[in-house]
Parts: C-alpha cells; sequence; structure tokens
DNA sequence: CCGTATCCGTTTTGATACTG
DNA sequence: CAGTATCAAAACGGATACGG
C-alpha cells in the first residue's frame, strides 16, 4: 500500500536528521542562494531577504559545522569573507530539487485546499458515517 | 557555476512555502507513516514515538487543511477516526524520497564533519589566508 | 477513543549596541 | 565588512484536565 520502499520507521529517522539540519527557518534558504556561486556575508545578508544579521552567522556556522559550506577569511582591511557550498552541499541542495519542483505544480491545489478548509470552518458536525452497521 | 536550474529568488520561495508546510518536527513523520496505509488516531500516536497528543492533533489538522490528508469520522462509540494519504499527500512523500536518500547515504559524512568541527573549536585564530597580496 | 482548552517552560528569533 | 553580546519578544511544544 505504501509507494515509498523501506520501512516507516527508518524513514521517520532520516526525516529526523534532515529536518533537524534543513528544517529551520533559513538554513535551505541560504543554501539556495550559495548554489548560485560564492557569496560575501554582507550579498547573503541582503538576498535572503528578511534574515537578520544574527541569524545569518548562526545559519552558516550551522551549515559550516555539517560540512555543507565552507568559509573563507581573507584578512585584509575591511575584513573580506567568502562562503562557498561544499560537494556535499551541492548535492543536498539537489537532493531537494524534487521537492522545490513539487512545490511549483502543486502550490495552486495547497491554497485551495486551505481555502476551502477555511470555508467550511463552521459548526457543521462531522465528516461523514460510512458503513457502520 | 549553480548546479540547479531557476532563479535562487524562485527556489526560495518555494522553499519556504514547502518548509511551512513539513519543516515543522512532526508533519513529514506522521506522513511518513502515513505512507504505510490508512491509521487512526491512538494507533499513529504510537506509531511517532514521542509525539503527544495536542501535537499529533495540531499536526494533523495542518495536514489536512494542506490537503495532503483526509479524516474520516465513524460515528460509533467509542469513536473511530481514521486518517490517509491523500493523492497529492503521496506524491509530496515522494518527492521526499532523494532527500531522505541522500540523508542515509551522507550521515557519516555529516557526524564526521561535525566532529572535526567540534574539534579544532579551540582560539585559533581564523580559517585561512589564501591569496592576498 | 478522540479530541479541545489551558497553562507554562523551553527554544527560537529579532533588535540593538558594540568590536576588530 | 563581518561579526559578537545581550536582552526581550514570540513561537513552539509538552503536561494536564476535561468533554463528546
Amino acid at each position: 500500500m505504501g509507494t515509498t520502499s523501506g520501512r516507516p520507521q527508518h524513514n521517520a529517522g532520516r526525516a529526523r536528521v534532515v529536518l533537524g539540519m534543513v528544517g529551520d527557518k533559513w538554513s535551505l534558504l541560504v543554501v539556495c542562494h550559495l548554489d548560485q556561486g560564492p557569496r560575501r556575508f554582507t550579498e547573503l545578508k541582503r538576498a535572503v531577504d528578511g534574515i537578520s544579521q544574527r541569524m545569518l552567522t548562526v545559519t552558516l556556522r550551522g551549515l559550516e559545522r555539517d560540512g555543507l559550506v565552507t568559509r573563507t577569511v581573507h584578512h585584509v582591511m575591511p575584513p573580506n569573507v567568502t562562503y562557498r557550498l561544499t560537494p556535499m552541499g551541492r548535492t543536498l541542495y539537489e537532493a531537494t530539487t524534487p521537492l522545490l519542483r513539487w512545490t511549483v505544480e502543486h502550490l495552486p491545489h495547497i491554497d485551495a485546499a486551505r481555502a476551502a478548509y477555511d470555508a467550511r470552518g463552521d459548526t457543521s458536525p462531522t465528516g461523514s458515517v460510512p458503513s457502520e452497521h
């Protein structure tokens, strides 16, 4: 009946790991922009619209720790720091592509589903009474 | 340079949507178990290890609102409610498979990267001084 | 059995000010 | 420019008690 291989417990474990890495508010967004090429701190700050300086730092440190991003410091004045995706970081991003594509294709359906759900958000009793004697 | 198609802004937007739906602590885990077939509330509660009754309800409501899960109520005593993935829910889960696979393949590397990062978490000055001058 | 309502601690995030 | 430190606000999640 399941359409995907493997035991649910296994995939559940994997899901936890994946969410722990990129399931936060900003990581995937930053990775997404770094996939376009190396970027400096301030470039990312501008690109990722809405991120605070603090959160960009925190996010980049996390990605660096996980081996998804490298940080290169040039000791000049003013300082110049470049971030770039590691090969592993690029493969991670590639692995998210199906999910990104899925979103594009289904966004209208999701909006419709939400609107419908919210619309029938009345006091109507319950769903259905199928085959109960 | 970028390995993936499309403009970063577009993918960033998609990433926001996708994370808004399944980027929380439990949604993907629940979907994962429902992919094995329809489940009752209490079955899920047992299966998803660690989830509280409240969080299971909240999560299921969210998935239902997004059109990923259907809820069927049987008016018997005691009540009997079944949840199952919609076709859209199944395609979403399938779209996450590459990410799940990626996790399995790279988990050792990630652990190693973290260990290395934490190990050199000393007072050493900075990363590198590449081609400056 | 399947929820909802409420309370409350924890975690996450953002604003702001300051440093090399 | 590229951070760090500090603090307060907000979101999140769990425990508990109660209702249909």
